[in-house]
RNA sequence: GGACGAUUAGCUCAGCUGGUUAGAGCGCUUCUCUUACAAAGAAGAGGUCACUGGUUCGAAUCCAGUAUCGUCCACCA
């Protein structure tokens, strides 16, 4: 397409699509496609698998603009680069998700169907959601390579967990044993930790002794479970109850016979209630670990039902609060009843149905995060969990979330892997049906399997996305006698993990143990973790609110760019981010303004008409522009580099920005209409708009590319090389300027001075334009200016009047004069000490605003000045500063200093 | 209750290891269809960087405390 055929805008909707297409064609999101030398260094990323409960949200877009800006960026620098794309099975989740659905599509619950057909329920919505997933990942640009996609719950992942178990199991450290769970006596079922709801409620906190000689009262507000106590806890320095402690008295509870000892533990509040708890470890988490620490007996009180179990002969098949009704008023008919006092505490309640849970041991399956391993050096999966994070082989960013990292891992306990669900991994264990001591272990189901029965429960989710970086790569196949094959050799560990910072704990930790286990090595060497995304007022978006803002919706209105510019500047790792719709539609605007610099430089690039029949010297000069564009490009290059090297995404995003709207829209393009070096201005354009999209690329890599291809270039831009600064210097060789045309080397200044220069011409400009504004000279006037400066400061700016005149500023002639000019009205600006400013103005000056201008500007230079002289005063600031800032800031004490000489004066003038 | 973080222009946020008279985007005011872009350009207004101390020649930046908000963990007998 011709240049000036574009259209005036840029119409995402029409080539995004296309653009992901010939990327995917193009086989390059796979690195064996990339043709890279043999040591090309290795970059891998997996992509967090997304829950298929639902379709994507704002985190997700979030999640793949960060991670596809470093896979792009890494792949540009010549990396053997890889990003595995995938889904994630989410056991609990999807099966309350197709519950609740199921429930109200047909009214049945999966008791209803059955184990097989529940799960052929699953399966199917699962298909479903799994491709809107997969489509909506793509519309984000992410260049994942798709021919090794993979699913937490696929064939090939089941084989791998099934391994994992048995190695571990092998290995000792998978066992199985009782532990409190979270049981709701009306679903009958077991609950997560996230899936009940706490609620502040009102409750009575009931004080009492177990029997009249008992010699400490105790506070409940469970009385019911006391049935079962084993135990009174005090705190070891409580000098109340010191006395008892070790001492174990035995008698008569409501008709039951209990053998109760005295038990010092530093968790308890010598200030609650009576400072001490009667010990029920089958009923409540506290004391569940108070039995552990203790080793007491677990006497169970209450069933699955929610009833006192029949043991309990007086309270037998009562409810818990009818139970609690009956012992208290027993006891205080025996008058054992102290203290009824009413306390608010939090009730917890089953998210799906309301009823209070009941805290019930259970057998489950364990990892043991304790024993020591001879794989790994006689030391335990936490041990050296953290000792991989101490001694920095994985780095967090932030760091500050080592210290969320090593708090979780310090306080860890065994984790219990087996879920009372049907939806998930089985568990690959089988117990005989007449021999129930004999236990079958395997990755293949027994023989005579009709003699066994396979256990009805399923791994925790986090126990397969756990292994995510290298059952990803073939694990186990691909590890064969210690040594890793394939993908496995080529890619694990990976060198980075994108993730939000909710899952450091859950996910995170996990994979490291998962992946120290079964391959002796870390799962990746930084971990990146972003913040979530919030709505306008600062709330997380959520389904159920109602306030998320939908992406697609977004790439639909404004286009996929737009969208990962607005989650990528203003976003810092760690940090939570506010999106509203008016950022998004923001950086759309500022997508068309790419969109419309390309078109003009390739405009300029691509014409022709101006062909030079002479040989003119000024046709082939570097002006003052053109070097200051090629400092500051050159600049970028280094900046953004290093930024997006040190993973600040949101300051390179800023740079390059600022760059491209500001100084290159506003300044460079301006002037490049002005000035006559036509030659040289298109071989500068021509490779900074190059190397431009490039450096844009990794953030907004639909429209880059676009341009890219209608350029009709070769290669992808997706696989180009990304550019090197030095091409852009002028003592280099390789300057992309030496190899197209000879220019004269008398021109070239250095950066310092290129800057000073430029940005001399800049502030003639801005203020002339200024006080046209401010004098209202309409803009067909062309007006007079006059300027007074010293030799080099007017060799300089006569030799940019062209650009002076014309941008902007309806000049008409600029003439250079010694001292301020008389018969003509002017408005005096001094814009150095040294060069003064005069712009004729013909109609009256409205001196009563022009006062108040000038005291209002000599007001913040003589606030500076003081600052300045202050700082000067300062004996201890001569001494101790470093000499270079001294001699900085007295520069600026004269230059201020001048110019409030010369606005005083002006001033004096103005009011005569 | 414990841990961690945030507090900078009306709004959303940048400001790296201390040295700018404190920055951007949006919004606001005024002017302009100037042949890349009105989804634009030009000019401008707007901040004692939450508060109180400390370290330092020098603090938005480092340290301590206070207040408010947020997140995670534990949920208290």
């Amino acid at each position: 397409m011709l240049s000036h055929k574009l259209p005036k805008t840029y119409q995402a909707e029409k080539i995004e699509d296309k653009i992901y297409q010939k990327w995917e064609k193009s086989g390059k999101f796979n690195p064996d496609n990339l043709n890279l030398p043999p040591q090309s260094p290795n970059f891998t990323m997996v992509l967090p698998p997304p829950n298929i409960t639902d379709k994507l949200h704002m985190g997700h877009a979030s999640m793949l603009a960060i991670e596809d800006l470093i896979i792009r960026f890494h792949r540009m620098r010549g990396y053997r680069t890889l990003w595995v794309p995938g889904t994630d099975h989410a056991a609990i989740a999807t099966q309350n998700v197709v519950e609740k659905k199921l429930l109200q599509e047909k009214g049945l619950t999966r008791h209803d169907l059955g184990r097989e057909k529940f799960l052929q329920e699953v399966w199917s919505f699962l298909n479903k959601t799994q491709k809107t997933i997969l489509h909506q990942t793509r519309k984000m640009g992410a260049s994942l390579d798709w021919s090794r996609e993979a699913f937490t719950l696929d064939k090939q992942r089941q084989k791998a967990v099934a391994q994992m178990f048995v190695d571990m199991y092998q290995e000792g450290i998978i066992y199985q044993g009782e532990r409190l769970v979270n049981w709701c006596p009306r679903c009958h079922s077991t609950l997560a930790d996230d899936e009940i709801e706490y609620k502040p409620q009102k409750t009575f906190l009931y004080t009492f002794r177990y029997w009249k000689n008992f010699p400490i009262p105790i506070a409940t507000t469970r009385p019911e479970t006391k049935l079962g106590d084993i135990a009174v806890a005090v705190h070891p320095q409580d000098k109340r109850y010191k006395k008892y402690i070790g001492k174990i008295y035995k008698g008569n509870f409501c008709g039951n016979f209990l053998e109760i000892k005295i038990i010092a533990d530093k968790k308890i509040d010598k200030n609650f209630g009576t400072g001490a708890v009667g010990v029920t470890p089958a009923h409540s988490t506290i004391d569940w670990e108070l039995g552990e620490k203790h080793k007491l007996e677990i006497k169970k009180v209450i069933n699955e039902k929610g009833e006192i179990h029949s043991f309990y002969k007086k309270f037998k098949h009562l409810s818990s609060q009818e139970a609690r009704k009956k012992i208290i008023e027993e006891l205080e008919q025996k008058g054992l009843l102290e203290k009824k006092e009413e306390i608010e505490n939090n009730l917890s309640l089953c998210y799906r149905c309301g009823t209070s849970i009941e805290p019930l041991p259970s057998k489950q399956w364990f990892v043991s995060v304790d024993k020591p391993l001879k794989k790994l050096g006689g030391k335990s999966l936490k041990e050296k969990s953290i000792e991989m994070v101490q001694k920095n082989k994985i780095q967090f960013i932030p760091s500050r979330f080592r210290k969320r990292y090593f708090y979780w891992m310090e306080n860890l306990h065994d984790w219990c892997i087996s879920r009372q669900i049907w939806f998930g991994h089985r568990i690959p264990v089988w117990y005989h049906r007449k021999n129930k001591n004999k236990i079958y272990v395997n990755i293949h189901p027994p023989k005579d399997i009709q003699n066994w029965k396979q256990d009805p429960d399923v791994l925790d989710t986090w126990f397969s996305s756990g292994m995510w970086t290298f059952s990803t790569l073939g694990w186990p196949e691909n590890f064969k006698n210690g040594k890793k094959l394939n993908d496995l050799k080529y890619f694990h560990p990976t060198q980075m993990l994108e993730t939000g910072y909710e899952i450091l704990t859950l996910w995170v930790s996990r994979m490291i143990m998962m992946s120290l286990f079964a391959l002796q090595e870390i799962p990746f060497e930084k971990v990146y973790l972003h913040g979530m995304i919030l709505d306008e007022n600062g709330k997380k978006m959520s389904k159920s609110k109602g306030n998320g803002i939908d992406p697609l919706d977004m790439i639909k209105k404004y286009n996929t760019d737009a969208v990962r510019l607005s989650l990528l500047i203003g976003n810092t790792p760690g940090n939570d981010i506010r999106l509203s719709e008016d950022k998004i539609a923001s950086f759309r605007n500022f997508t068309n303004k790419l969109w419309n610099i390309i078109k003009f430089s390739l405009l300029l690039i691509n014409n022709d008409t101006e062909k030079i029949k002479k040989i003119d010297t000024t046709y082939y000069q570097l002006t003052l522009s053109d070097q200051w564009i090629i400092y500051e490009f050159k600049n970028l290059i280094q900046e953004v580099t290093k930024l997006l090297k040190i993973y600040n995404f949101s300051l390179a995003g800023e740079k390059l920005y600022n760059f491209t709207k500001h100084s290159l829209a506003d300044w460079y393009l301006e002037i490049a209409k002005i000035e006559r070096n036509k030659n040289v201005k298109k071989i500068i354009l021509k490779n900074i708009e190059e190397d431009l999209l490039k450096l844009w690329h990794p953030f907004i890599p639909f429209i880059t590319e676009y341009l890219w291809e209608i350029q009709k270039k070769k290669k992808l831009l997706m696989i180009s090389n990304w550019p090197k600064n030095n091409k852009y210097d002028f003592l280099n060789k390789n300057n992309f300027l030496y190899s197209s045309l000879t220019f004269n080397k008398k021109n070239i200044y250095s950066k310092k001075e290129v800057e000073k220069n430029f940005n001399l011409i800049k502030e003639i400009i801005v203020n002339i334009r200024r006080i046209r504004k401010e004098n209202n000279i309409p803009l067909g006037k062309k007006i007079d200016v006059f300027i007074q400066a010293n030799i080099q400061d007017k060799k300089i700016i006569s030799q940019e009047t062209k650009i002076i005149k014309n941008l902007f500023t309806y000049v008409k002639e600029i003439k250079f004069i010694q001292k301020q000019p008389q018969n003509v009205k002017t408005i005096k600006q001094p814009i150095t000490g040294k060069i003064i400013l005069y712009v004729a103005i013909e109609n009256a000056l409205n001196t009563k605003e022009e006062i108040k201008r000038i005291e209002k500007e000599l007001q913040s230079l003589i606030k500076f000045k003081n600052i300045l002289n202050t700082k000067l005063a300062n004996k201890d600031f001569i001494k101790k500063a470093p000499a270079t800032i001294v001699k900085k800031e007295k520069e600026k004490l004269q230059e201020v200093t001048k110019k409030i000489k010369e606005l005083k004066l002006y001033q004096k003038k103005l009011i005569q």
